[in-house]
DNA sequence: ACCTGAACACCGTTCAAGT
DNA sequence: ACCTGAACACCGTTCAAGT
């Protein structure tokens, strides 16, 4: 069955390159340096290979990030089914975004590409479906979709890059903490404890429950 | 005043660079030619400067892009302050997008880094200050803040990527029906014509009536 | 003090040539 | 068919040296 003899011709030597493989490394190449570290060349040593042989199986760079994308969105799993139709949606959010927090600057490559591949299409379908079955209109239900996508892509976004800095260096909250606290913010200083939590897991619950009570609100008018 | 042997010592010629110049021209490049045209050497050359002059006011191309990214915040009017208080959020939130839209790429160049500067800070003092005044508590203000900033960000980053291929080649709105289409997506097909659709206004306002929504019923919790 | 010139250590991508 | 080697046209950044 998987004998290369005889699953297909396959004359000559067999690649040592494959799509599947290579983006697979990619994302562990992804997750051991970050975007800025993922260049075609590295990729290409550790595939054991020179970076032009890439570029057999992507045509461009931006192919390969398109795939990468797909493959972390291929991952997710729709939570169960039997819930109502605001926790199934919250569901599919925080599904989401653990999509992309499972790997290192997730976000920025999902934000960077646009796949129509079956993993981001089934994961938009999820969601739309969830809001057409609870009866909202095909346009609201298109809209609500996009809503909470966009708000988990700009949340994962910032939470990805304040990791970024979390160890060593001045890190991020402090440069913040100064700033506020030196000018004329009190609105701001106020925030600020809130704003500076390391857990950001509260602030994309509140988002979100943000959305899902607006929801609400669209399905019962005045009540 | 402004004569330049009164105001400072100055010795030796004037400097054809400074940095509010500099990042006024970067702005204009980004405007032509998009962020990733945007190079050190390209920009060197619109100032009539070899490249390396450019780090004497900027410390790395990061330290621009911050810069770029505060001129832009800077430029944000907060609207008329006569109304209530989701009316003025509302008002920041649309006056954030339209401050990204303004420039080619804004959305990316403004994700991409994290100024704390006072156009930053101002506004981020004008959003928590809106919400405070109206009676949300501290935690509840910041949380609330931070979900209009990033949907904002979410929505007007994917706004522009659809720009980016909007003339010639195979835009992505036909992409995205062939690949729907052909597959198995009933609720995505239904979406289809509300998410393909040019304006994407509507559904930035859908998003941001969600969240104003939400905040309203935490304000009344049953009534 | 401010900028040039030139270099360093990289990039993404292409493509003839080998096997 | 698949990959190598080498090149092309770039990058961001540094720094001695000039003026």
């Amino acid at each position: 069955m998987s004998d290369p003899s005889t699953s297909r011709p396959a004359r000559g030597r067999p690649p040592r390159l494959d799509q599947a493989r290579t983006v697979e490394t990619a994302l562990d190449l992804l997750n051991g340096s970050g975007l800025d570290a993922l260049t075609m060349r590295r990729l290409a040593d550790a595939m054991g290979v020179q970076a032009g042989a890439l570029y057999r199986y992507f045509r461009t760079k931006e192919d390969l990030l398109t795939a990468m994308a797909e493959r972390m969105m291929a991952g997710i799993r729709a939570p169960a089914g039997g819930a109502d139709w605001s926790d199934r949606l919250s569901g599919l959010a925080r599904a989401l975004r653990q999509a992309l927090l499972a790997h290192r600057d997730g976000a920025r490559v999902f934000a960077g590409t646009h796949s129509t591949g079956p993993g981001t299409l089934g994961f938009a379908e999820s969601c739309t479906g969830v809001l057409r079955e609870a009866g909202f209109s095909d346009a609201d239900a298109a809209r609500a979709a996009l809503a909470v996508v966009r708000l988990t892509i700009g949340h994962t976004l910032e939470e990805q890059a304040a990791l970024r800095t979390e160890d060593g260096s001045p890190a991020d909250p402090e440069v913040l903490r100064a700033a506020v606290s030196s000018g004329g913010y009190p609105h701001l200083t106020a925030a600020l404890p809130t704003l500076t939590e390391a857990d950001q897991a509260p602030h994309f619950e509140f988002g979100l429950a943000l959305l899902v009570a607006g929801l609400e609100t669209l399905r019962q008018p005045r009540r």
